[in-house]
DNA sequence: CTATAACCGAGACGGTACGTCTAGTCTTCTC
DNA sequence: GAGAAGACTAGACGTACCGTCTCGGTTATAG
């Protein structure tokens, strides 16, 4: 979806903002009852109450249209302050991992990384709209930690970035394989065992009750 | 792919043994040039110099089909003994991520875990035939590293395969999220410093030089 | 719809042969019906319990079928032997004028015709399966006018083809254009006046009663 | 193309008329192209440098905005005088012959008539546009063969009028047969062995050298 | 001189059919 | 009975036009 400069007033009608929610709207209704790779873009428009062209002037395909449907609920996280360090990860991961664990977003966004191993285009869109907006979380809880003394400053901020790649890596791809591959949901107690071995390590983290 | 007894041998001609492994490599085959989404079945009999019929005699569909192709990839893994604990996981892991990379892998192992979000008994094959029989390579590292006492023997079994679930989800998740999501390569670089906050935790790596 | 040797005989399915006339039967019918404009490959398909693909494999286009679907109305034609060269033209005219009148015949013939300037090979089509077909009903009634003693024989035969043709044109032509362009009915009485002025010329046609 | 009286002088911005002239000019130049069944009156409107509504306001469809474009071809028709009924006949004849030649005319009248048969308001207006328009030729030949005597004047008014139908159709019908179904040019020869025809009759015809 | 009304271009809109492609099944002959 | 070949039904694909609509703006007459 490209958003337009206000500035250059585009003659004809205007596209309409209405058929842009409902269609995203319809897109996440269709991925919960069908799932991806049943899901149709003429499905889609009908739900939404669009033509087929409507879509297809603003996406140029499935790919990028789950991307953005998909993309919208990872906004809803925050990292609420609940403390200590540990207690902010946890509280964190524990609502990622509620988001995955709705068919919605994992059967989409699972599809569309699929997809972007052969599509640059759509790895880069899948990047800018969901990993790297998502970073933020991770920044705002080193500051925190840091403000509280838990964590030392960084010296050099390019280590300090490559970290928070890191981080991020490891957070995210240990909640989307324990609940997608393995299959076992990402509960209180299995994200209370993670933080603690990502907060000490694997020498610590086994001995402690 | 299902497998029949050798006791109940049927009349008439038997089923090609050639065929079975002409068309898996020939799924692979399909997998680098075309990708999954763009792989068709039709395509794959036809370079596994097959009919239709043959290919859905012995695999119910697409999905089915592709999680026996990639599974093989997975078996060549194996665990060197390099001396350290540290350095036994920078081994795996790097042999991992070099068949992450590999296009085959890629495309294929995030699709059908996409599809797998909708479909129990494909969820169930790919668990069988790719994650628990990679679990050995935590097994066999642990029981090393308990050897050269690295690490305490466990006390409680039940703990310690929970250990061993977990470790897998963050290994096997943090290479998987940097090769495809991230799209930067698992190079030796990011390995050790993914090693390091893995054994040490993040307060420990963060500080190291 | 392009005939296969016998001698060489396919590998595979061979292709129903309902299938082929159920298609002529629903093309007509949707002619009926809905007339050139408004029918529909898919229509069709439906209407005679086919796929869309098993009627793109047999014809090229809305073009083809509709010719193949029309063709088949002419062959009804006969010369029935009325004893006279003037009556036995008035029976076929009226035979002919019968089929135009059906609203089959009318909007698809016409239709191709219109298509066939801009397409050789639709125009072919036509020529063989229609026009050239139907010769046959002046040579046959010539033939016999001269039996009779009615038309001298012919002595030059390129002359006497090419007289063939000019009278198919007359006749052919008269009866379109009276029946679809002014619209008028080709009845008994005009077909009489028709016939009395082709076999008399403008000068007698215009003085008898 | 609706006309508007000039008492009812609207308020409001009138039509542009050379909006009119520069659609039906960029529809002929559309069916010399593309041929009917690909013109599309989107493209028409761009070639006119018009907007679809501005087409649209004049013409209720595609058929209408042709037969208005063809119509005005047929009224270059003159019949000149060349001294005899034959030679009159054979005058407008070739001419009537070179203009079906055009892509422009031959296209869109046959599609135009085929449409017709489903469509009443449209066969009424492909009448009083160009057929009862042309009708002045046959009335004006036979009234110019009565003046040299090559024509015994009528009695029966009705009769007469009959006769100008019937005459009518066989020309217009025969040239457009030739031209179009058989797929031969209507050439000089060709119009004199039929002019010979229609005057002579078959019998007369087929005789003289 | 302003109001009003029909016009104009541009282009988005809901809809429908296109012709192609793939899935998964079925039917024939051959090994 | 397995296998190769290929036709079969079913249905989604992405595109192209249709005829309508909604904008901002223009050009005429009427007041």
């Amino acid at each position: 979806m490209q958003s337009r400069s206000p500035a250059t007033r585009a003659s004809g009608r205007p596209r309409s903002v209405e058929a842009d929610a409902a269609i995203l709207a319809a897109t996440r209704e269709a991925l919960v009852e069908l799932g991806w790779s049943k899901l149709t873009l003429g499905d889609v428009a009908t739900r939404a109450g669009v033509a087929k062209t409507t879509l297809y002037r603003r996406w140029s395909g499935k790919n990028e249209l789950v991307v953005d449907a998909v993309a919208e609920l990872f906004d809803e996280l925050v990292l609420p302050d609940r403390g200590s360090l540990a207690d902010d990860i946890e509280g964190v991961v524990l609502q990622f991992a509620a988001i995955l664990a709705r068919p919605e977003a994992a059967s989409g966004l699972m599809a569309v990384v699929a997809e972007s191993t052969r599509d640059d285009a759509l790895r880069d869109r899948i990047r800018s709209s969901i990993v790297e907006r998502q970073k933020r979380l991770v920044l705002e809880g080193r500051a925190r930690a840091q403000t509280r003394g838990e964590l030392p400053s960084e010296t050099d901020p390019a280590e300090a970035a490559r970290t928070v790649d890191l981080i991020f890596d490891v957070v995210a791809g240990a909640v989307v394989h324990r609940t997608l591959v393995s299959g076992h949901p990402a509960d209180e107690e299995w994200v209370r065992e993670f933080t603690t071995l990502l907060l000490g390590g694997l020498g610590a983290g086994t001995q402690e009750p």
